[in-house]
RNA sequence: GGAGGAGUGGCCGAGUGGUCGAUGGCGCAGCACUGGAAAUGCUGUGUAGGGCAACUUACCGUGGGUUCGAAUCCCACCUCCUCCGCCA
């Protein structure tokens, strides 16, 4: 979330960058006359409190020099107080309501974009970045969509899993499912050699997990929810693992702090009817590689190069053939500062298309959250940085691989770091 | 699910109605001692909001209540621990 402090000390900043990711969409000014009313109130409120903890010491004091419970002057003192009470009763609750609504309408502001995102009004105005891997582009025109060959060869199942679900859910059988687990270690044991901790979390987390990255209280539709136990499933494990250091203060000598997990995602896919309706690329449950940084606040855009690197280097090891993508600022998401996708080419589609997506939210989520750390030898405290990324998005990466190492027989080459994982070259 | 116990500042841990935001220790910072360090001694050190200086308010798991006054009493809830039950 944005500081309040800055959106009251700097307005037309906050409101000029807000404008860059859409033009009218925002507006902070409910926000500041809402903020200016509060603290009037807070003012008034807090010299009454003043005098009700003076009357309080009074009273302690004659009690303790034994003058009589009875004595005028306790008594005038006690009906002070009782009056002070009385206005109190009025202000605070009025004081707690400007608050709760002041919170509402900043939880629904996005992150300011960074001063080096470039300016554009949606994904065509990205930035291409940088292309890797032409060489392992497919020349075969005859290549089939990963569905088609997947079905063929009796590793994807999507009919069966439409009866056992919905639409947009998958079943892997047979080598298809090994070939999942083999690219499930197979980035596990990168990014760990990488000098990232992995971790196994809940994927089920409550509201204040959903909230803390981003993804409550705008984007509830977009969410799976159990409603009778306040616990959604995860659309990512950014979410539990950011959360994992919620509320928390943390030494600076433990930062920065990099973790990677595997977990499946949810999505309900809400306003996508239509769009990626065949195959791996959108399905309401997906398994992920999720890499997630803690860092130093003047660290983060190192950290977030070097977190893209540790993306990229799966999609060289694998040999597919992708590009880098520098988001602009009407296209990176909501908490996010910065955002670099990663673009895998899918010859079924010929074209590239999103394998990984990292983002430095820089302190938004942190704020969210309230995740700190202490600088040692420093007063205070600060907000962490924090960053995450795929590393990689399994489903859409077994996809890649069932199209570009397709062979012109229709058996599907296996990539040679995967062939240990799986004990095959071939499917 | 049942019974009992507990939740206090970065960490540990005292405090059961009255100048308590809270004794003490660890950690951290400064100073002294030292050739330098360790050890030791002294001093300082919670977080957040408002004025942004003096000052002031809030915060002792969370939310209510009693009272002139609550970390301390009452109610509800949450979490953790122990035992029992159930169970992958």
């Amino acid at each position: 979330m944005l500081d309040i402090r800055q959106i009251r000390e700097q307005p037309e900043l906050v409101q000029t960058k807000l404008d860059l990711r859409g033009a009218d969409v925002y507006d902070i000014q409910p926000i500041l006359a809402l903020d200016k009313q509060q603290r009037e109130l807070e003012s008034n409120r807090s010299q009454l409190q003043a005098r009700s903890n003076e009357i309080g010491k009074l009273v302690g004091q004659k009690m303790a020099a034994k003058t009589a419970p009875t004595d005028p002057e306790i008594l005038a003192l006690k009906a002070e107080g009782n009056t002070v009470k009385a206005t109190l009763s009025e202000l605070e609750p009025a004081e707690r309501e400007l608050k709760t609504q002041i919170l509402a309408l900043i939880l629904q502001l996005p992150n300011l974009p960074s001063d080096n995102t470039p300016v554009g009004k949606g994904e065509e105005e990205n930035v291409e970045l940088r292309k890797w891997g032409d060489e392992y582009i497919p020349t075969n025109p005859e290549i089939l969509p990963h569905w088609e060959i997947g079905e063929k060869l009796g590793i994807l199942n999507f009919e069966s899993s439409a009866k056992l679900a919905q639409s947009r859910f998958v079943t892997l059988i047979g080598a298809g499912a090994a070939l999942e687990r083999a690219l499930i270690s197979f980035m596990l044991d990168r990014q760990i050699a990488a000098g990232y901790t992995e971790v196994s979390p809940p994927i089920l987390v409550n509201t204040a997990s959903m909230t803390a990255t981003g993804q409550l209280p705008k984007f509830a539709e977009d969410g799976f929810k159990c409603a009778e136990d306040d616990l959604w499933l995860i659309p990512t494990a950014e979410v539990p693992v950011t959360n994992l250091y919620r509320e928390q203060i943390l030494t600076s000598e433990r930062l920065p702090i990099h973790h990677c997990a595997y977990t499946p995602c949810f999505r309900r896919e809400a306003g996508s009817a239509g769009r990626d309706t065949r195959g791996l690329i959108r399905l309401h449950q997906f398994n992920k590689i999720e890499l997630v940084k803690f860092v130093h606040p003047d660290t983060s855009e190192q950290e977030h190069e070097t977190l893209v690197m540790n993306a990229e280097a799966i999609l060289q090891a694998l040999k597919l053939p992708y590009r880098v993508l520098e988001l602009c600022t009407g296209d990176i998401g909501f908490s996010a500062a910065k955002c670099y996708d990663l673009e895998v080419w899918l010859p079924s589609a010929g074209k590239y298309r999103e394998i990984s997506s990292c983002s430095n939210f820089r302190d938004f989520q942190a704020r969210r959250g309230d995740i700190r750390f202490k600088e040692t030898g420093k007063k205070g405290t600060q907000f962490i940085h924090t960053l995450n990324g795929s590393g990689l998005a399994i489903g859409r990466t077994m996809a890649a691989i069932l199209e570009n190492y397709q062979q012109p027989d229709g058996t599907i080459q296996i990539p040679e770091v995967l062939q240990s994982y799986l004990g095959r070259t071939v499917l």
